[in-house]
DNA sequence: TTTTAGTTTCAAAAAGTTTTGAAAGTTTAA
DNA sequence: TTAAACTTTCAAAACTTTTTGAAACTAAAA
């Protein structure tokens, strides 16, 4: 296998595992390619690689960078957009964990703490009720501080952490 | 609101949550309504609570099954099956985990594996390349221990440290 | 100002996924 | 056996999401 093959084989697979995390193939394959690229690209290149049509290159890119995985640069003398990937790992599964906690935590939550002040009766359908959302909360309110915690912590600190936990 | 109102409503946002995690809207609406239900479920109260058919609850009430999530249960003297949930949100967290790390990390895995033995030269592109896949390669598989850890141990020994990490 | 090089938008088409409903299959009871 | 009660399957329909491509827009250069 060489450079070329290698690069397809994990964009094709990035992509798929995009797809089943709720972000588009283009959108995972995108941001792929730019992380493996040394050079920032333009939205021609990326259109090249991927086989993909200007409208979805340009939309999906800038779903990246409303999600803090991508950025634009401007090199001077030249009127196209480059564009970069977070290359840091930490940092974009840091970025990734905000988002999907803005996303999914936070609303989930605020239907638990809603259906929490409803005037439920103690029929067993009341209790069970009660019992299973009070412990969906109590797990999801511990992720979501992991989250929180992780996110304001470094990669060496978190690593260390896993590290020992797992051995 | 009453717990009608109340159930509707955290089954309809479980619904949705399921969906941006890969599990149709269905799936996870059988899913909360058996886990809020102290009583197994036949088909027909599933299609009737969840406004679905037949055919749409037989397929989705099998891949829970599949997943490890739901159980079937015979009563004496009934011919008709009745589904259960998994109640215990630790299991059901482990259950997703482990399936997810068969249909995701796995195969990810196996891609960065492979890729990892291409002849790759040194230019910048193939340098990066590697440290890119490389880097990859050893944050999942930290996640990868991670959950092989917690799927091993017991509920009260993961919160804890859980709790002490985020205190 | 006009032209050129580029980016953005968005309606329509294509692709993908989920759902339905009815027919086929299976098991138990009569 | 045969009928009744139930489950399973799957092709077609409905729905959702993604992608395209061309027109509209913007900014820089001539």
């Amino acid at each position: 296998m060489n450079l070329e093959e290698a690069k397809y084989k994990f964009i094709q697979e990035w992509g798929v595992l995009g797809s089943t995390w709720g972000i588009n193939r283009a959108m995972a394959q995108i941001h792929a390619f730019l992380m493996l690229s040394p050079e920032s690209k333009t939205t021609d290149e990326v259109m090249a690689e991927l086989k993909i049509s200007r409208g979805n290159a340009n939309m999906n890119m800038r779903a990246l960078i409303d999600w803090g995985l991508v950025f634009k640069e401007y090199k001077p003398g030249e009127r196209k957009e480059y564009f970069y990937a977070e290359k840091d790992l930490w940092n974009v599964m840091k970025q990734i964990a905000k988002e999907r906690r803005k996303r999914e935590i936070v609303p989930i939550r605020e239907v638990l703490k809603e259906v929490s002040s409803a005037e439920i009766d103690n029929s067993p359908e009341g209790k069970e009720f009660k019992k299973v959302t009070k412990d969906i909360d109590a797990i999801i309110s511990k992720f979501d501080g992991l989250i929180d915690m992780a996110s304001k912590s470094d990669q060496n600190w978190f690593m260390k952490v896993l590290a020992k936990l797992i051995k």
